[in-house]
DNA sequence: TTAATTAATGAAAATGATTTTCAATAACAA
DNA sequence: TTGTTATTGAAAATCATTTTCATTAATTAA
């Protein structure tokens, strides 16, 4: 496989290397463990819950590094970061097993429960890709991505 | 005008009386203050921003009263509770001048620039009907709100 | 109307997520 | 390998929000 651009799940570390170096920053370690860490999971990891999985296998790397690598790729667009109103932002990749498929979600106001989906999608994407470039010439802004959540009571809660 | 639902603007106090009265909710000058100042602005407020310009008028309601309020209105469905990234909470009346015209929001990522859009809003409404009927059944929700938030660089960002 | 009940309030303290500071470390370029 | 400089970790600082608790005031019962 040429090196490059392969987006594959489980693959070693190093497709994110030409994204980093693009952007002037050095490839280190913590910086390829948070990574490593939202490329395996299909949860909306807090902070918090990145450190703890990148600190059992580096115990030396500390919270704030992860808030500031965290903060590093929101700004490349590599990752994206979410709030659902229970007080921690939490992260998912933009690329990778989940970003692959775009979806949205689902959010329980009583006990906080998010679920993704990717139902409709395709029906959405017409209606979003119009209403984008309308907003971009209407509102002069460029568009770079979009979030739809629906608030409401899960299973449980109802 | 007969009493009861006008929802209209310069309303004075009172078309929410029924309904806190409704939730075994008591009416309190601290919440009528703070849904007149929901009710007479087109900005998104912090609560630190509602307070202030609560005890402009009435300097003994404080902050914490602020909040505590702010959250039994999103709890009975009045206010909406946003978040831009800011790291603060952000509030609109669900019903009022704003709440009437159905909208969504434009993010400038850089600055952080809110604005609010109505483009697009009924052709919106038809999927998203049909996107919340269907995730509602499917996965056993009951929807009550939703939200659409498009992420970019505005005029002067970009 | 007035007194009793209890939700609501304000101030101060506590909390908890995130950010900043700063000296030490480690990527990368030369 | 060595120098330069971004990156890091630990601890302290910040800042929005929540909790505590004694006081006040909205409603209810009398």
């Amino acid at each position: 496989m040429p090196r490059g651009h392969g987006r594959g799940f489980g693959m070693g570390p190093g497709w994110w290397h030409g994204r980093f170096r693009g952007c002037g920053y050095r490839i280190t370690i913590p910086r390829q463990e948070i990574l490593k860490v939202l490329n395996q999971t299909e949860e909306h990891l807090s902070a918090e819950e990145i450190y703890l999985r990148v600190h059992k296998v580096y115990p030396s790397v500390g919270l704030t590094t992860v808030y500031r690598t965290l903060e590093v790729l929101a700004d490349m667009g590599l990752v994206f970061r979410l709030e659902f109103g229970d007080g921690k932002a939490r992260y998912e990749l933009v690329e990778g097993p989940k970003g692959k498929l775009h979806h949205h979600h689902l959010v329980c106001t009583d006990c906080g429960r998010v679920i993704d989906y990717t139902d409709f999608i395709s029906e959405e994407k017409e209606l979003l890709d119009k209403t984008e470039k309308a907003l971009s010439s209407r509102h002069n802004f460029k568009i770079l991505n979009h979030q739809i959540h629906f608030y409401g009571l899960c299973n449980k809660c109802k």
